[in-house]
DNA sequence: ATTATCTATAGATCTATAGATAATGC
DNA sequence: ATTATCTATAGATCTATAGATAATGC
């Protein structure tokens, strides 16, 4: 039953992509690792071959998630990005959306360890938003106030009833707040 | 081993407060019933007839944490409110502070009635605010934009390592962003 | 020979229920 | 007589480990 190096390297890479979608939709809490284990397409005994523990994993899925959000966010110019992410598109698939936003809460709860691995991806979208944006007079203060503002608005939206008009305000309130303020800026 | 009306009504309240702070601290998923009852001072097995379930008391801890929130808020200047809300006190004991930051990402994974119950509270609050500040000129879109950079700045400085430069550098940016722009609405 | 995966399981926990008990409240 | 609380436990789940297996990689 042994495999290739090669497909070892695959069954670890889709263990972590896996948990990184699940984590964010039930979170860290609400999935084991036999579930997990089965969603990658193993059985869970193999599991801690390739990890020390589940919280090992925990990190390294936060770890994937911010380089995938970091793929999907390349390019985009910075009115397209707040638009996609408050639309109620990513509100409503958490498991593939933002894993700052999906994630926070639990990584509160989580060891200093992992607390490192959410600061490290929040200064990495920095630092890629102040390269993209170099010609706007984007400062660091404004950049992180307006992620807090995306987090807040989606993580509140999240909570409250599937459809209901509060849920869609918060998206719109905030969304006008941040690019009606850079034309103010113009 | 029967009590008197009223101690059971005090044995229910205190099992809701007791509940509305673990689940602050530590989540949902991360405080089972018997520890909670065991912290309100009593057995496990008398939980089921307070309760129909543990889902039915997240939705009255909710309300709990809402209504507590409401009367620590009641009377407290905005610009007060702001500083303690994004104050590292506020930050670092979870437990005792804002409902909707510390809940919102485990309602987002609960039912629908619970979501309501969310709402319920943000509405309450946006109502409490505006009555209160009647006199400045503050529209709902600006409330709830407010709501959503104090949470979002909670939110994701409570994510980062304890005691880091970023954890309290994404309160002071939110702080002078909220109060700086009421400083130049005079 | 090594080792990633498998089946099986230990030991702890979880939500929820059953039945006994004893003090309240009619 | 009623019923809130207690002890005890059912049945499911959780994280983690043990030992067998079989294909890789030396």
């Amino acid at each position: 039953m042994k495999v290739s190096k090669e497909q070892v390297r695959e069954n670890r890479r889709r263990i972590v992509e896996t948990a990184s979608e699940l984590f964010r939709e039930r979170g860290y809490d609400g999935v084991g690792v036999a579930e997990l284990m089965s969603a990658a397409g193993l059985t869970h005994g193999g599991f801690y071959k390739h990890f020390g523990s589940k919280a090992d994993l925990m990190a390294e899925a936060l770890g994937c998630g911010f380089a995938r959000s970091a793929e999907n966010a390349s390019g985009v110019g910075r009115e397209q990005f707040v638009e996609h992410y408050l639309s109620r598109q990513h509100r409503d698939a958490m498991g593939k959306g933002c894993a700052i936003s999906a994630l926070a809460a639990d990584t509160a709860r989580q060891p200093e360890s992992i607390k490192a691995v959410f600061a490290a991806g929040i200064e990495n979208h920095l630092a890629r938003l102040a390269h993209e944006e170099q010609a706007s007079a984007e400062t660091r203060a404004d950049l992180l106030t307006t992620l807090a503002q995306l987090v807040g608005a989606l993580v509140l939206s999240r909570a409250c009833p599937d459809d209901s008009a509060l849920a869609d305000e918060i998206l719109a309130v905030s969304r006008s707040r941040i690019l009606g303020q850079e034309d103010e800026a113009k």
